[in-house]
DNA sequence: TCTGGGGTCCTAGGACCC
DNA sequence: TCTGGGGTCCTAGGACCC
């Protein structure tokens, strides 16, 4: 019994860093990173800032000094552009091959099925070669008989540049070296809890993970674990998901610019979370049976603390934004708690499913009017930039509003935005 | 003294991912 | 002063059914 047919996983290199330097060269060669929402955390460090020690979700307020220091170019994320820019990474991908399965945003498995194994590393560096050209974004690259090898062997090109952007892990000869060398805490699907378990029983490599008796690996992780075992054994557990499953559930939550204490600022937060996830469940086509609101104190500090939250059914299921701004209100006054300075607050949509396949209430029929309101809303917004019309709950000062200080423009999806080129 | 057996469905919480 | 946002999957246990 042979191998399965090879899979690719082509990965962009600190990939929100390589989306704002493709748009301007003096970024090349000097310290860039990228923070979280709310201009809160590290996010994506060019090489120059992982050198200079900095960590994956490290506060910006901590590395203020350092940014002085070095001169580090700091940018607010972009999600307009990064999801833009995925997206042209994925068409060039896309004439490679057609069986194409987006994972992340800056992350794609492809199906090689039919290429000879020589000629599989001219391919994938065909790949990146074109991904650059035409895109500004540089890859790498993994090749493996399952998902599991093809994100191991990814991350084995990403971190020694003798691979030079490809490390093929279709062979089995090769394959045992490279495992042995692994840490099992960086296998994909082992975390921190599991890794603690597995360093309990000395595996400690990707290899030794891959010899584990696979009824002991259930026993220790649940049946995930087992596939990694069966996954790193070159059994493939997991298929390439051409089509992307409907999904479950959906969220729009967001900290404070500031600390807000008072009630009516909250909900207003929560109004404007409300009305976005009611954007997105009519962009995907969706209704939703349950909405569920709650609201934080900030959980790094000392002090008084509280979180809150309530959910609701939503009778009949609703992709209406009144009914769900009107839910999330209720919410939040059930859960509102005088005298805590809240930092985040948010609105979770649970229950989905297509619009066409909700189930109707017996003695209410649904107002044709209501439909035709919310289309017009999303029509209005489309053309004229978001929030031309919105719910008066809103409110219009939204004092509560995130920090983006230092946002790049939307270069690829505004025309006001568009690179200019200068003679 | 002594109280069945076999299901399904739902939810909360943990673990993990990027 | 200051620490992101949005997902998925799995399991255990409770509620409920006949």
């Amino acid at each position: 019994v042979g191998e399965p047919p090879p899979l690719a996983l082509i990965d962009g290199n600190n990939f929100y860093v390589s989306c704002e330097r493709a748009f301007d060269r003096k970024l090349e060669g000097v310290p860039v990173l990228v923070l979280s929402n709310n201009d809160g955390c590290a996010i994506a460090r060019s090489e120059e800032v992982k050198a200079l020690g900095v960590r994956m979700g490290e506060p910006a307020f901590k590395l203020r000094p350092l940014i002085e220091k070095h001169g580090v170019r700091v940018f607010s994320s972009n999600y307009v552009l990064y999801g833009d820019m995925s997206r042209r990474v994925n068409d060039v991908l896309n004439q490679f091959s057609p069986e194409a399965e987006v994972y992340s945003i800056d992350e794609t498995f492809l199906g090689l099925s039919g290429f000879a194994h020589k000629d599989l590393w001219d391919h994938a560096q065909d790949m990146r070669a074109t991904v650059r050209r035409w895109t500004g974004i540089p890859t790498c690259v993994g090749l493996g008989p399952t998902k599991t090898l093809a994100k191991l062997a990814n991350a084995v090109a990403k971190k020694n540049p003798v691979f030079g952007g490809v490390c093929d892990l279709t062979h089995p000869a090769v394959r045992g070296a490279v495992l042995r060398a692994f840490a099992v805490a960086d296998v994909w699907g082992v975390g921190a809890a599991t890794a603690r378990k597995l360093a309990g029983l000395s595996v400690t490599t990707a290899a030794a993970l891959r010899d584990l008796d696979p009824m002991l690996a259930r026993s220790l992780g649940t049946v995930v674990l087992e596939r990694i075992v069966r996954e790193l054994r070159g059994i493939a557990c997991l298929g390439l998901e051409h089509v992307p499953p409907t999904r479950k559930g959906l969220a729009v939550t967001r900290s404070f610019g500031a600390p807000v204490s008072g009630l009516g600022g909250v909900l207003e937060a929560v109004a404007t979370y409300a009305t976005r996830a009611g954007e997105k469940l009519r962009q995907h086509g969706l209704v939703a049976g349950q909405l569920c609101a709650f609201l934080h104190t900030n959980p790094h500090q000392p002090g008084p603390r509280y979180h809150g939250a309530r959910s609701t059914r939503l009778v009949p299921m609703s992709d209406d934004t009144r009914a769900l701004v009107a839910a999330a209100r209720r919410c939040i006054e059930a859960a509102w708690r005088d005298g805590f300075a809240y930092t985040k607050a948010g609105v979770i949509l649970d229950d989905l499913r297509r619009r066409e396949d909700a189930p109707r209430s017996l003695f209410e029929a649904p107002d044709p009017r209501a439909a035709a309101l919310m289309r017009a809303m999303d029509e209005l917004n489309a053309k004229h930039g978001r929030h031309t019309v919105f719910p008066a709950a809103m409110g219009i000062q939204r004092a509560w509003k995130q920090r983006a200080e230092h946002c790049s423009p939307r270069y690829t999806t505004r025309l006001s935005d568009l690179p200019v080129l200068r003679a």
